[in-house]
DNA sequence: AGATATGAGGTGATTGGGGC
DNA sequence: GCCCCAATCACCTCATATCT
C-alpha cells in the first residue's frame, strides 16, 4: 500500500487530483428549500450550532466571527436583542448573514433562507415580527424527524399554520412569555428561551379562529416563500414595477383613479406606484393581489401578463375582506402642549421619560421634540438629574436596611452574620458583596458589640 | 383624469447607552 | 444576558392644492 502510493506521488499525480472545497463545519442543507416551508436563517443557526455541539453564541462569535461586544470590527453584524428575527428578513444584516453562512457551510441555498433577495423591492414595513411564533402541531410532527422553524412563521402577516389551519403561537404555555431573541446562549429548536420548556405543546393564547383576511395574507405568505426558495434567479425590481404597471392598468381598465378605488387607497398613491417612486407594502400588495388573483409570489417574483389577470372571483360574497386603515386623526396640539407643561412642571417620581410622556398624550415621541423642543429640554434635564441621583438613593436607603437589620437580628438573639443579614433583607445573591455596604455592615457590628447589646 | 409638490402623521431599522 | 430608553434616519401613506 505504502509503495503504491509512493509510486501515485512519484508519478507526480498530486498536482492534478483537484479535491472540492472544504470548510471546519458541515455541509448542513437547510430543510424544506422550494416549498412554503423553508426553512429560515436564525433556525438554520441554531440547528447548525446544535450538530456541532456548541451554543448558538459561540458559534457567532467563532465561527461567523460576529462579535458580540463592541470590542471587534465586526460588532455592528451582530443584531440587539429583540431585532434577531429580522435576520430573516430584508435588512442588510440578513443579507451578510445569508452569505457568511453560505461561505462557512458551502451551501448556497442558505441565501434563500430569509427576504434579502427582496430587499429593494418590499419596504421592510411590517414584515417580520419582533418576536418567536410556532405552530405547536408541526413542533410535535417535526419530532419524529428533525425540528426547524420555518421562515414563514417568521413573517408579521403569517398568522396561522397553512398545515393545520390553527393561529400561530407567540407565548409560552409554561412561563407565559414571548420569546424575543434568537441568538441568545439558550436558543434551542422547539423549546422557550426563557424557560426551556417543549413548546409542541397546546397554548390557549385567547386567540379566536383566524379570519379570512388573515387566513388569505398567510396563504400568500406561503406562496411568495416557495417562489422565493425555489426560484434560482434573484427577484428584480424592473420586473416587479412592470407588473404593477400590468395589473394597475387592467384592473382599472386604463385609469388609475379607479384602480384606487377597487384597492381602498389615493389615486396619488396609486400615480407613485405607476411612476416607480415607491413600491406598494406587503399590506396592499395582498390587496391588490385579491382584486387581480396573481399570487403575491408571481407579483414580485415573475412576468405578468395581462391574460393571467382573474377578476372572476374578486367581488363575490364570501371574499376576504382587508382590515380598513383607521382613518387619520387630528391631533389637538394646544391640548397636547398644556397637559405636557403640566407634566413637566409636576415633580413625579420616577420621572417619567419622553417615550412615556409620548405614551401619556398619545402622540410620537419624535413629533413632541419637533413640535416643543424647549419643553423636550426641560423634561430631559430633569430625568438625567433624577437617575444621575437613584443608584445614590438606592444605596442609601439599603444602608438604613443594613443597620437596622443587624439590630434586630442581635436582639433576636443571633449573631448578625453578613449572610445573615444578606438573607433576612432577602439579596439575591445572599450575600453583602458591595465593598461600601460590607464597611456600613462591619461598623453597625462594631457599634453593637461596643453597646454590649450582645455576648 | 392624471401629474406633481408639500406637509403631516406614522412606522421600522439602526445606533448608542445604561440598569439590573 | 436581557431589557429598556432615547435619538436619528429613511421611508411610506394620506390629504390637499395646483396645474396641465
Amino acid at each position: 500500500m505504502l509503495k503504491h502510493l509512493i509510486e501515485v506521488t512519484n508519478d507526480d499525480m498530486i498536482g492534478q487530483v483537484s479535491l472540492p472545497p472544504r470548510t471546519p463545519y458541515y455541509g448542513l442543507p437547510p430543510i424544506g428549500m422550494g416549498t412554503w416551508a423553508a426553512e429560515s436563517t436564525t433556525s438554520y443557526v441554531a440547528r447548525l450550532a446544535a450538530n456541532h455541539c456548541i451554543s448558538v453564541i459561540d458559534l457567532v462569535t467563532n465561527a461567523l466571527d460576529v462579535r458580540t461586544r463592541r470590542d471587534g470590527t465586526h460588532w455592528k453584524l451582530f443584531p440587539r436583542q429583540g431585532e434577531t428575527f429580522k435576520l430573516n428578513g430584508v435588512s442588510t444584516l440578513a443579507m451578510e448573514w445569508g452569505h457568511k453562512l453560505a461561505n462557512l457551510t458551502l451551501q448556497p441555498s442558505l441565501s434563500k433562507t430569509n427576504l434579502a433577495s427582496l430587499r429593494g423591492i418590499l419596504p421592510s414595513t411590517r414584515l417580520v415580527r419582533n418576536t418567536r411564533a410556532w405552530c405547536h402541531l408541526c413542533l410535535c410532527e417535526m419530532q419524529e424527524n428533525a425540528v426547524y422553524e420555518p421562515l414563514l412563521w417568521s413573517m408579521h402577516h403569517a398568522v396561522v399554520c397553512p398545515e393545520h389551519h390553527v393561529p400561530l403561537s407567540t407565548i409560552c404555555p409554561s412561563c407565559k412569555a414571548p420569546n424575543t431573541a434568537a441568538l441568545s446562549q439558550r436558543y434551542t429548536l422547539g423549546h422557550c428561551t426563557r424557560c426551556g420548556s417543549w413548546l409542541g405543546i397546546s397554548n390557549a393564547e385567547g386567540k379566536g379562529p383566524p379570519t379570512q383576511w388573515e387566513e388569505w395574507t398567510t396563504l400568500q405568505m406561503k406562496s411568495l416563500i416557495s417562489v422565493i426558495s425555489s426560484s434560482e434567479n434573484a427577484p428584480s425590481i424592473s420586473v416587479a414595477y412592470d407588473n404593477l404597471e400590468i395589473l394597475i392598468l387592467t384592473v382599472g381598465n386604463g385609469r388609475m383613479t379607479r384602480f384606487a378605488q377597487e384597492i381602498d387607497t389615493d389615486k396619488s398613491t396609486c400615480s407613485m406606484w405607476l411612476n416607480r417612486k415607491n413600491f406598494p407594502t406587503l399590506d396592499y400588495c395582498f390587496r391588490i393581489s385579491l382584486v387581480s388573483g396573481i399570487d403575491v409570489g408571481k407579483l414580485l417574483c415573475s412576468v405578468v401578463s395581462p391574460s393571467e389577470i382573474d377578476r372572476s372571483t374578486w367581488g363575490r360574497d364570501g371574499q376576504p375582506q382587508w382590515v380598513k386603515r383607521p382613518v387619520r386623526r387630528k391631533i389637538d396640539w394646544e391640548s397636547v402642549k398644556k397637559n405636557f407643561e403640566e407634566i413637566c412642571q409636576n415633580n413625579e417620581t420616577p420621572s417619567p421619560g419622553l417615550r412615556r410622556v409620548a405614551k401619556r398624550l398619545e402622540v410620537d415621541g419624535r413629533l413632541l421634540k419637533e413640535r416643543f423642543p424647549d419643553l423636550c429640554g426641560r423634561l430631559a434635564r430633569r430625568n438625567t438629574i433624577f437617575w444621575e441621583k437613584r443608584p445614590a438613593q438606592r444605596h442609601e436607603a439599603l444602608k438604613k436596611r443594613i443597620r437596622r437589620m443587624v439590630i434586630k437580628i442581635a436582639k433576636n438573639g443571633y449573631r448578625p452574620t453578613r449572610r445573615r443579614v444578606a438573607r433576612a433583607l432577602d439579596l439575591t445573591s445572599g450575600d453583602i458583596t458591595d465593598k461600601r455596604l460590607q464597611k456600613i455592615w462591619r461598623d453597625s457590628v462594631a457599634k453593637l458589640q461596643a453597646s454590649q447589646v450582645f455576648c
